[in-house]
DNA sequence: TTTTTGCACTGTCCCGGGACGAGTGCTAGC
DNA sequence: GCTAGCACTCGTCCCGGGACAGTGCAAAAA
């Protein structure tokens, strides 16, 4: 029986017994997999009461919706509203083990390109959890300038190189207007890169335009190509095409739960689709701080009987992308809620290393 | 009965019923997934058979190794070496259908970079064929310098853009010995652009490093920092790291000879680690043509189960990679093959367009 | 009042047996 | 050389019973 029988997420409405019962319940069943009865309950939970008494608060349990039973004789499981309860005021976090935390430091230092190194997170999160990684590519807002090389390839196509963000070296194909020779090319790089280096490349693209339509008849030929050129180079591109990564999908075939195919062959499209869990993570990086999403709570119908649990990784004091993880809502919360807030740390802290 | 009871490799060596039945038996279990039994086969052949008769036939068609039963009372299915007699001497392709080669062709043209054409025609092959689509990237064995360019990041750090091969772009970041200035590495940017343009990259930083060694003493400055950038710069990366595209891995979990979990999970990994794969395709890029492999002809156990068709895509005459597809051995051969043929043809003649 | 004990009840899982059907091999007959 | 008939063999499906695990409820004990 319980004290209070208010509604459980408004602090601590069960008894010290009751809580106790049902953390060692949900626990049990995350180990295992199965039904929590009550005998192995009573045994369990450490605290000397018989299964009957038991039954009683599981009971009472089931009647505030934290638990449920599959059938009259199979036990309870936790709900949906049962581990966000269990999350939100019972759970003890697992500092993360040491091995564990030495390896995630090392693999996350001294990595080659930024690419690599958010590769190298996904595949961390998903090999220490056992569950599969999910890791967003920052969105650059802002894309600064540092160099601009143009290559003619024919007459009719230009090869153009940007340098932008301090390393990050992106490469497009344009079809200027009139045939430009090498010369000319070299001439406008020349130019753009004297007024532009430094600058926000769609910002210098407008101004540019505005200026042409100011003053078109006082510019000479070149500044006429170059205003071209950089119309036609400085458009941004790959938006957010395929800014997730995604690794050990393979993992989530292990669970039980997951193991009907329909079920994981959509869970494997939505991995494949990712606008959906763009959108679920998109939620997490506003939302600034580890975030845990349990069952149908993402919004989305794939996610249903999945755990995922994020945290925004960040350089000079900025969010930049979101990585976690996603599970059997049945995973190991105490352990992996460590682990994916420290990753996060760790990429930021690795971020920050190469400024 | 058959007239000849000699391997059935070689040639004609089954009688026209004989080959009739099982040409009918080896499409209608393709088409089903069933075991066939006598009586339907005598329906379904169209030779006004009586059922102990085919079931005669299929006797010896088992002695032969064609055909094999599950259990006694279960119809018969073919064995790997039926689908390989099936593939080489009974099957009658069925022509592309319109709507599906114009699909190709649309797909396949007019597509931006050439990265994205592969991708295309990876997902193609899956969505087309409902199998699993790998298209592996031309493995570049030479890389023609045509620009290159150096950019001082920090005092310790340069960026490397390479342009080779027309119009790709490859960057890297190395280390020089001693800090350089942006002015320096401009003119040895200029210096190796002037030397080396439309060489072999390797070939050329081969020839630089012989001539220091040679002349250490009477080289200048500029010289000596311009071969120590060519050492640094002008190594191969990227050896084959991903050079394979995979799609349309979910498709798999729709036939029901691969639902075991095991099996699909082993299947996922080796596309996830693609260096089995790899090996079979590579096979396939040698030996020039349509292959097909099927079951463990490929020599890999993952495959067992499954069949892979392949055909190389070639530009200019020459053998640049490979495609295809990966399914159940239990596959529409039929319809596939012709599908994989049109799509390497397409695929060269796309490559060929943007020469 | 709270806890425990005892008991009846109700589901699942795991057999073992029987009916059924599909398919086979064999033999005799056309 | 082909076919019809027949006995036989398996495998699958379906059922019913027993073991089992867990429940709810009521009555007894603390």
């Amino acid at each position: 029986m319980l004290r209070d029988t208010g509604p459980p997420a408004s602090g601590s409405v069960l008894n010290e017994r009751a809580q106790c019962l049902f953390r060692t319940l949900v626990q049990r069943y995350i180990g295992s997999g199965q039904p929590v009865g009550s005998r192995t309950l009573s045994r369990d939970s450490g605290l000397d009461l018989s299964p009957a008494t038991v039954r009683n608060v599981m009971a009472d349990l089931e009647d505030l919706g934290l638990l449920s039973s599959p059938h009259v004789s199979a036990g309870r499981v936790p709900t949906v509203q049962g581990y966000r309860f269990f999350v939100n005021s019972l759970l003890r976090v697992a500092p993360v083990e040491d091995d564990e935390f030495e390896r995630l430091r090392q693999q996350l230092r001294n990595k080659g390109g930024r690419e690599s190194l958010m590769d190298a997170a996904t595949s961390l999160l998903s090999e220490v959890t056992h569950l599969a990684g999910v890791v967003t590519l920052p969105k650059q807002e802002r894309l600064i300038l540092r160099h601009v090389e143009f290559l003619s390839l024919s007459p009719e196509r230009v090869l153009v190189i940007l340098v932008v963000n301090g390393s990050e070296v992106q490469n497009r194909i344009i079809h200027p207007a009139r045939p430009c020779s090498q010369a000319t090319l070299q001439q406008v790089g020349n130019y753009l890169n004297e007024v532009c280096a430094g600058r926000d490349l769609l910002e210098v693209r407008e101004s540019l335009l505005a200026e042409l339509k100011e003053h078109r008849s006082t510019l000479n030929e070149l500044m006429l190509t170059a205003v071209e050129m950089a119309d036609k180079a400085f458009v941004k591109e790959r938006e957010g095409e395929d800014a997730l990564l995604v690794s050990g999908q393979t993992n989530l075939m292990e669970y039980g739960e997951l193991a009907d195919m329909d079920k994981l062959r959509d869970l494997f499209e939505a991995f494949r689709e990712k606008t959906e869990l763009l959108s679920v993570l998109d939620q997490c990086l506003r939302a600034d701080g580890l975030q845990i999403f349990i069952g149908e709570e993402a919004g989305f119908e794939v996610l249903d009987g999945c755990s995922v649990i994020t945290a925004p990784y960040e350089c000079e004091g900025e969010a930049l992308g979101v990585l976690g993880v996603i599970g059997p809502t049945r995973m190991a919360y105490d352990r992996v809620i460590p682990i994916v807030d420290v990753t996060a740390r760790l990429l930021g802290a690795a971020l920050n290393q190469r400024h």
